[in-house]
DNA sequence: AAAGGCTTACGAACACTGTTTGTACAACAA
DNA sequence: TTGTTGTACAAACAGTGTTCGTAAGCCTTT
């Protein structure tokens, strides 16, 4: 197996192992994943990390450059529980399919996770290299040419990582149920005073789109298949 | 045409016609839009809009519920410029294809809003509406049967947002550009760290990366094909 | 062993944020 | 004319990220 052992840390963090005294990066890093855990992302400032640790906010400017850093971290180690299988030419569609529900547990698992992967442009994060790195592997095990993978690689993590930002939305505290009750009784209270004439597909579809809300987990797969499907029958860019 | 013309507002917005005095939803809506096309979607805040009409934060809340509503309300009059045509089964899926570029297109141009559109669960806002309905509308017309409809729909405009999301976080400022750069180069300088047999992958790739810059306008409209593709190869996923 | 420099630690401060509350005022309905 | 309704506004609350000045500790050099 290629890359699943772990890789050094990378230059530009800053205090790896450098703590003196009462803190670490390390000490840091745990208090962290506690409160995200426990109280989500939003929760996890600063302060709230400080605060865990006895000590001001203005003490992990020593270990940490941002509070984005910091949740770009939080993002890494989130990604530790996915392994990166060795490509099997005969299996790879499976494995590509394997890899990507994983990390997308990996980013639901962790509350306010994905949004950190959504809003970093591009990770430079160790893991997270790593992942690419397999992605594109088990693309080229499956003849994709080179500059199909990279594009391909960027639609599958895109699509996935806005899949798991969507549901931990939804999945998060039980108050965004009521919140998605609400949105549902809104739209059905907006069609109830429009003219019956009017979004008539919607009208048609909106039983199933409330019965969906089980069948939701299953619209990542859904989307990341469409996508692979799609990538196998497309007429090559490079080409055209 | 139908649904072209607008739709009278929703029941659940507050103050549509009645700022007796100074404010009313109109004014506030055109502060707002202002601020958010000249500063962006983070300096849209209470305050700011409160100060650019010359009154304070608390007045807003009598015509607008949140900070998430007027947010909301930004995306509404952001897709404004999108028209939804009328389905013809020779040419939905350009017709359809057209649809998902305009709308992206009309996030990007708003800078944040693709956010907005990120952070609702189910956006319920008259336009959203009409443009889920004439999605619906041209899948249909292409002989998608409706609960392959539903689920094409949701992947297709969950991409689409995605896409315009990270598009709007790169094209921003001229910092981003900046950015993007520091990241790149962060990748490189951790390569040439790492034992050479490493990310092997990724390392024949990265030029692709960095020359894809230019051509990451279209990965947009490539990820968007090959989920139409994948959608008309794919096995039903209700027989399945 | 003593001195110097570097880095951590810490609290205070700055400039913000969304939202709530109390009070004053204007406009409409009875 | 009185009363009710809902707007306007300022102040206040509880937070936020980040910077800065100061004090203390450790390591290295003299």
């Amino acid at each position: 197996m290629t890359d699943r052992d772990s890789l050094p840390p990378p230059p530009w963090v800053r205090g790896a192992n450098r703590g003196r005294r009462n803190l670490s990066l390390n000490a840091i890093m745990d208090s962290a994943m506690r409160i995200l855990e426990t109280e989500g992302l939003e929760a996890t400032t600063m302060r709230r990390v400080a605060q865990d640790l006895g000590t001001g906010a203005g003490s992990l400017y020593a270990y940490v450059q941002n509070k984005a850093e910091l949740h770009e971290l939080l993002l890494d180690a989130a990604m530790a529980t996915i392994d990166i299988p060795e490509p099997d030419p005969a299996r790879w569609r499976e494995q590509l399919m394997d890899l990507l529900l994983d990390t997308a547990h990996a980013l639901i698992a962790k509350p306010g996770v994905a949004r950190v992967a959504l809003d970093t442009v591009i990770p430079t994060t160790p893991r997270a290299l790593q992942l690419m790195d397999g992605v594109l592997a088990l693309l080229h095990a499956g003849g994709i040419p080179p500059r199909d993978a990279m594009a391909a690689a960027d639609a599958l993590s895109l699509h996935l990582t806005a899949a798991a930002y969507e549901m931990s939305l939804t999945t998060d505290p039980a108050a965004t149920a009521r919140e998605l009750q609400r949105r549902t009784s809104q739209i059905t209270q907006y069609l109830d005073i429009l003219p019956p004439d009017r979004l008539p597909r919607l009208r048609a579809s909106l039983t199933l789109f409330t019965d969906g809300e089980d069948a939701q987990p299953d619209g990542l797969r859904l989307g990341l298949e469409m996508l692979l499907n799609g990538l196998l029958t497309r007429v090559r860019p490079a080409q055209q």
